[in-house]
DNA sequence: TATTTTGTGCAACTAAGTCGCAACAACTAA
DNA sequence: TTAGTTGTTGCGACTTAGTTGCACAAAATA
């Protein structure tokens, strides 16, 4: 099985907490926050943050701050930009932006703020 | 003078704390947090962040969180992307960037992550 | 100048995230 | 299957950016 697969790959040890949170992480459809994920959780939040810090170690998942102060993650697959409401807060995920070029530099995340959809009606 | 007209345009009273802060966020080039500038000012902290938060109210200065957890500053005047190092951490101003437009979204503001010029090499 | 209004300093607080440590669970080899 | 090694976990204490309540001070207004 794939989460199974990934922690081997990379030599971790395939504990408990690793499983509930890759299963929780691979099934979101955007990017979470310790406080969006406590409740469905069973392990203490170090355990939560140690295991978020080795997955990005690996690249298994990226993160970024929003609006809020929290920081938000997912895991890593088509790069796509976030969209951050100024308003709501709301984050989506942004599919088919077409990757920004600035010579010198490698752009690996765009977040763009402004006002979405809903709360620009 | 620009910035005692620009307070009383907003109807705020006039500071000498608001002076202070506007006069250092007017001559900055580029975003500042609260740890860059506490040693430049005479004022305590909660009155920095009051009266930041009432600049950003009204659309005076803007801001955005870095990877550090910190919460950075600066005035609103040519609307421009920033760039946020991954590896050191460096805030730079990206000028000319072409506006995105997302159907039904404003989009206000745009922060990039990656690799700066420096760390590229 | 007297009065009202708004801003400020201080100290105590909040909350996301980190760390040290002792107990524990996952892998390894016999 | 068991014993040993090593990495992982929970707990509690800590750190730090940012917030809040309150009494006092400074602007604006008249």
């Amino acid at each position: 099985m794939k989460i199974e697969k990934l922690i081997q790959e990379k030599n971790f040890k395939l504990t408990s907490a690793r499983k509930e949170l890759l299963e929780i992480f691979f099934h979101a459809k955007k990017p979470l926050s310790f406080e969006d994920v406590k409740d469905k959780i069973s392990m203490d939040k170090a355990t939560f943050y140690r295991n978020i810090s080795k997955f990005e170690a690996e690249s298994i998942v990226s993160s970024f701050e929003s609006n809020d102060k929290k920081r938000y993650y997912e895991v890593q697959s088509v790069p796509h930009a976030h969209f951050i409401c100024n308003i709501c807060n709301k984050i989506e995920c942004i599919d088919g932006l077409a990757d920004l070029a600035i010579e010198g530099y490698i752009v690996e995340d765009m977040i763009l703020k402004g006002i979405c959809k809903q709360c620009n009606k």
